[in-house]
Formats: structure tokens, C-alpha cells, sequence
DNA sequence: CGCGAGTTTGAAGGAAATCAATATCCGTGG
DNA sequence: CCACGGATATTGATTTCCTTCAAACTCGCG
């Protein structure tokens, strides 16, 4: 991340979802951030915990996870550069889940009065956040869809096409490939999959060609086809400029 | 419903997640509304559509759901008596899914426009609706949890937690009591289950004396018994009554 | 080189789906 | 008031997808 603006990466992501005014992005640039590195796998908030400030994820890789009694973890969303992690600490006391990091990652802290303040002088920046909300509530809804409709082969396909699409969308794909940090053990997690059974999947998404996955970086060999498999299409993720797919 | 304010439904819900000033009250109930009622099972708004109202349910019991390549139906959510069903249409053009009505029910339309003009003079409301859909998406969120890493069994007993709250905090549970107006097939629906296992679920349930059900109507037997069942906090509904449980 | 986290493979077991049939409920009209 | 018909619920038998357990393998790294 160049040093200028840590508050870019938001505004590069708002506007993805939204036109801004240069008003709006300057307004944007001014907001105070506290900053801090953040070692991978690491807890940022906890379920249970009153968060007094709000998360911006400038740099890496995080998700958002809930834990059952019995210790089993369900992984709720995956988090990119600019994505605002807990806007709800602006409107709800306790969180009712925790977020952490995947990787490395640089995070940028806003107080929620600076927040409400820009919101006062920016109705317009208010109510993008709001649809931000709503759109974060939307790819939760997704993932129900798959989590109980779809089988592994088509889980993983459509969460591969969601992070395909927003990771271009804030310009981090290149050539149909990202970096995709995440084990099998948390890809499990995020599908309610065992580890041995997503390792299956994944060699089958091989081996059908539709993706090379090695490291941490995937590659999507026949976008087509990985869209069908996942039955996946990018209008919940309500995105201005609609990608050529 | 007696007949005076329609728009009481929405009062009662929203006072169950904070609180009201008289004033604001006051205004909610000056809100205009064009009312109708719709049978049961019928569609109030589909995917892909632009739905220019926001539709609150006075009264009965509506559903969001969406539909796979394969017409795999995935419920997302129950709605009760008061629940505004797409504030989305606030802040989102497009449906990502569609909304209908389980048994006969009263709707009443707002124009997104009244409401951006109450949110103008009583930002509080504002917020607060913010907060509603902050809310709802923290059941998107636990009913991930359930999709994921709950089985069938756990994953029922969860919703009929969930419900019985949702409904004694609007006022309609009595003696542990409350319709449940969903058939088996929509049951499954909600969680992923085929309606075989569903009966039989149900059961079980009814077996271990957690529950009775016959007809619409369902009473839990044993709050305790059902509650460690689902593994239910209430803490995601951000209730402001914590309910004695 | 050797260690450990992560990945891969094999075999066996289980939760829930599917298929298929029967039973029950409930509203409607005779 | 009862008989009928369709929707809903129940039951049994079989199949499938995925889990669990256990072990071996790979790769990056100190």
C-alpha cells in the first residue's frame, strides 16, 4: 500500500459500490485513522466484546467467525482490502461474533464520532455506508443459499466467483488470479466441509479445469465454467460498473 | 389488529430493540400507508425485481427466500408482525431475493420517500432503522452458524428459540405458546433439510418433550431442554428486554 | 537436515437425501 | 353432516455425500 492515504483502499472500495463526489473522497481522506499491524490468524474483536471503535481493513486478509458450543467454528465472510470490518458498532452494544486476520494485515481504527460527524456533514456518504451494510447482509444471505442448497463442488465454486469479483472490483486481481490466503482447514470452516472433504473438491475443481490453486494464489482457468459450477451471479453484490463476465 | 394504527405493529417491534420518545412514536404513527392484504403463499416481491415501496407486515407471517439454478427453494428468513421487510429498497435497487407471505396477511406499503423524510427530521429513527437491518443480518448470521455446524435437530430447535423470542418480544407468545404457521416442506426449506428428515426431526423433538406441535400451533414444553438443543443465546437479537430465560 | 503446518490418500461410518408408499388432516361441496 | 380430494404428514428402505479416523506425504523454513 503506497503511504499516501491509508483511507484510499475505503475510498477505492466505495466507489466501487457508489460514485463519489471528490467532496465525498476528500472528506474520506481527512477521516483520523489510528493505525496498527496485525499478525496473521490473529482475533481483532471477539464475540461478546463492546467495540468502541471501528475496524477498517487498509491491507491483507480477514474473516469474520462464529464458534459453537461443541468448538466447531463457522467462518460468516472473508474480508478484503477497504471493506469496513464493524460498522454495526455504530448501532449495536455487543458483538455477537469475532472477526481476525487471515494474513499480515494493516488495519485502520476510526472512532465512531468521526464517523457520525462525516455522516452529518455527508448525508449522501451516510447512506452509502448504510448500503454497505446492506450489501455485506447480502452475501451473507448467499452463502445461506449455498450452505443449504448446494453441494461442496458448488460452495466452493461461488465463493471463488464472489472473491474473483470483489477483488477486482477494488483492483486486486490480475489476469484471473488473486492471492488467496486461506488453508483448506479454514475454507472447511467457511463451508461447513471437513478439511479431507474440501481437498477432494478442490482437486475435482482441478481436475474438471476450472482452476489451479497452489501456494496461496489461485488462478481461474474457465471463468465460464467455475461460474456455472457455482451457479454464481454477481448482481447481490450490487457493484456499479458491472464486470464483462 | 384493531383498526386504529396500522403502523402500531412497527412501533411495538422497534420499541422491543430500543427506545421511543413520544414524539418519535408519534411521527411513526403519522406515517402514511397504503394497506393490503394478501393470501396465503403469494409473493410480495421477487428476485431481479426493482421494488419502489417498503413493505412492512402488519400482521401474519412472510418469508424471504431464494431460488437455485436447480429450483431448490432456500429460505433466508421468518418475518413476525412488524418487521419492515425490504428496507433494502431504501439504499439497493435490485431484489437478490424474493419475499412472500406464508399465511393471509396485512401488509402496509411506505413510499421510501416518507421514510427519508421522517429519518431528516428524527435521525434517531434513522439510526434505528439502521440498526433493524444491522439486526437482521445478525440472524442471517446465526442461521449460518446453524446451516454449517448444526445438525438437523440443532439447527430446528435453534429457530423455534428464535421465533419464541422474536414473538414474546412483539407480544404474541402466551404460555410458552405461538401459531407456527410453516409446513414441514418449509421447514426444510429453511434449513436445508429434505421434509423426511424434517418429520422426523420434529419427533425427536417432540420425543424428548422439548416441544408440541399440531396444526400451526407450537408449545415448548421445556425452554431449557430447547434452548441448550439449539445452543440459543438471544444475544444476536439484540433485544433491549433481556427476556427472564 | 529435520521439523511442523498444511495437504493428500485410503477406508469405514454416519447423517441426511431420495424414492416410494401409506396415513392423516382439512376444507369443500353434496 | 358426511364423503371426497388434495395437501400435508408419516413410515420404511436404499443411496449419497460427507465425516471421521488414521496414516503418509509435501513443502517451506530455521
Amino acid at each position: 500500500m503506497d503511504a499516501i492515504h491509508y483511507t484510499a483502499a475505503l475510498v477505492r472500495k466505495l466507489e466501487s459500490i457508489a460514485t463519489l463526489t471528490a467532496e465525498e473522497k476528500a472528506a474520506l481522506l481527512r477521516l483520523p485513522l489510528r493505525l496498527k499491524t496485525v499478525a496473521a490468524r490473529q482475533d481483532i474483536v471477539r464475540e461478546g466484546e463492546t467495540s468502541s471503535e471501528c475496524c477498517l481493513l487498509v491491507e491483507g486478509f480477514a474473516c469474520r467467525y462464529s464458534l459453537t458450543a461443541e468448538g466447531k467454528r463457522q467462518i460468516l465472510s472473508f474480508h478484503i482490502s477497504g471493506d469496513i470490518l464493524d460498522l454495526q458498532t455504530l448501532h449495536l452494544e455487543t458483538m455477537d461474533h469475532s472477526l481476525a486476520t487471515l494474513v499480515p494485515s494493516i488495519l485502520a481504527f476510526i472512532q465512531p464520532d468521526d464517523l457520525r460527524t462525516l455522516m452529518l456533514s455527508h448525508p449522501n456518504l451516510g447512506d452509502l455506508l448504510w448500503r454497505d451494510t446492506l450489501i455485506d447482509a447480502a452475501v451473507f444471505r448467499q452463502w445461506m443459499v449455498g450452505l443449504g442448497r448446494r453441494n461442496a463442488y458448488g460452495r466452493i465454486a461461488h465463493v471463488l466467483c464472489e472473491l474473483l469479483v470483489r477483488l477486482r472490483a477494488v483492483e486486486l486481481v490480475e489476469d484471473h488470479a488473486f492471492t488467496l490466503p486461506v488453508t483448506q482447514a479454514e475454507l472447511g470452516d467457511a463451508f461447513g466441509l471437513s478439511t479431507v472433504h474440501v481437498n477432494r473438491v478442490l482437486q475435482d475443481l482441478r481436475g474438471d479445469g476450472l482452476i489451479t490453486l497452489h501456494g496461496g494464489s489461485l488462478k481461474v482457468l474457465n471463468w465460464q465454467g467455475l461460474k456455472k459450477a457455482g451457479e454464481f451471479d454477481p448482481t447481490y453484490l450490487h457493484l456499479v460498473k458491472k464486470e464483462a463476465l
